[in-house]
DNA sequence: TTGACAAGCGGACGCGCGTCCACTACAGTG
DNA sequence: CACTGTAGTGGACGCGCGTCCGCTTGTCAA
């Protein structure tokens, strides 16, 4: 298991693929990867993810820090790369659970338990996806909505939303769009702010979530309906 | 009109009320920070937001970096001062709407109306907020939707699905994880990359929207519902 | 008017990020 | 094995932010 297209960093850079196709990555080079990684890891775990700079991960690598930025373009990256095993774990996990459901449940209950894993994989990540998210700022705006992470979940809840609305269990318009609202509903910023603020459980965002869902199953009868074009 | 309760500096920080009770702001200070204003201003204007340095705008207004950051603890905040204007003129509209068609209009419709003047408000003062989202990282994560801005906007749409439940138009149960909900569907992260990545037009984004707010409509039959308690 | 005190000022400074480019050393070639 | 091109390296550097602290200046009381 464990194939979802190049979406993270396959070994390095040139190919993933076949064995003798390109000058692939250097020994040295995927050794010092390694080393990298190790050293985020550690630190992180340490003091923080925001409390490491990414001079000290280059210092504690042994690395210089044009090499450390060579392979990870930002902090956010970095991150991204050293939780890649439960990214993929979370995907395996969902892909697996999808694919046995498949005719077994109705699409919106597939969609249920989906956005409730996603919420556990928020709140067990929250600090990385955090760090994640505010390397999305200035420059790089829409870089997390642009990248593979974002475009998997999406691409997993707009299918089911249109798998719903074929059966005639949801009566949705625009999948693209609405995937979009179901996933803002668990921005990072959004959860931390319901978390440490508002003093939301994750239980009580997950329930709201799914009265949300249910706000798109199909009526029974479209009486006092919105007026299409004022 | 345009009496919102502190929500912006008011003339500056130590009493906005008295005019005899607290040493009030120097007038060489409040000259300063017309000069601060007008110089971002027309900075901002000039070369756009993201271009234009702290340290240009004191410089163009021709007072010291210290002397800004007195004033405008970040970016953020300068930017929200100079539109400030808009702001003020925002809510003073929707004030008054609300409370013209306070007994007249369903309180559903109030709120469809409201999140359109809001999505015209993010339209047309995206790259300003933008950067005020920039801001909110890090430290200081979370500040935007601790800030007045959201808490008011998000006050406005909570009260509405409060008065919906009330007269049974609408069936919530959290009104104000909904309200946060329909925010952070005009997130400008999100925002933005519907607008510039997916090609949507803000039209298209509202009736995304007012379908969702359609999904909160009470129902006719509550037959397939969800099961209220497991 | 004078004195005193705090509010206000401003620029030097430190920090973290990300870039850049002269140098290194690995991996194919003859 | 020597040769060579190129991926890879690392640290000096520039930038923008935000802070800090010694100096200035308005304001109020005597």
């Amino acid at each position: 298991m464990s194939h979802h297209p190049k979406l993270h960093t396959p070994p390095a850079a040139p190919r993933p693929g076949h064995p003798s196709s390109r000058p692939r990555e250097r020994r040295d080079a995927a050794e010092r990867r390694q080393r990298i990684l190790a050293a985020a890891a550690r630190l992180f775990m340490e003091r923080g993810v925001e409390a490491v700079t990414m001079e000290e991960i280059a210092r504690a690598a042994g690395v210089g820090k044009g090499t450390l930025y060579r392979r990870y373009s930002d902090k956010g990256q970095l991150c991204l790369a050293v939780i890649d095993a439960c990214i993929r774990h979370f995907q395996d996990e969902v892909t697996a659970e999808l694919s046995r459901a498949d005719g077994a449940t109705s699409a919106l209950d597939q969609l249920d338990a989906f956005l409730g894993r996603l919420i556990a994989f928020v709140e067990a990540h929250t600090e990385w996806l955090g760090v994640v998210a505010d390397q999305a700022a200035g420059e790089r705006r829409g870089a997390f909505h642009c990248g593979p992470l974002y475009q998997w979940v999406h691409g997993v809840v707009a299918r089911l939303l249109e798998r719903a609305v074929a059966t005639g269990e949801a009566a949705v318009e625009d999948c693209v769009y609405t995937a979009d609202v179901l996933l803002a509903t668990v921005d990072v910023d959004l959860y931390l702010f319901q978390r440490r603020e508002r003093g939301y459980t994750p239980e009580r965002i997950r329930a709201g979530l799914r009265r949300l869902v249910a706000g798109l199953r199909a009526r029974p009868a479209p009486e006092g309906r919105e007026r299409a074009s004022p």
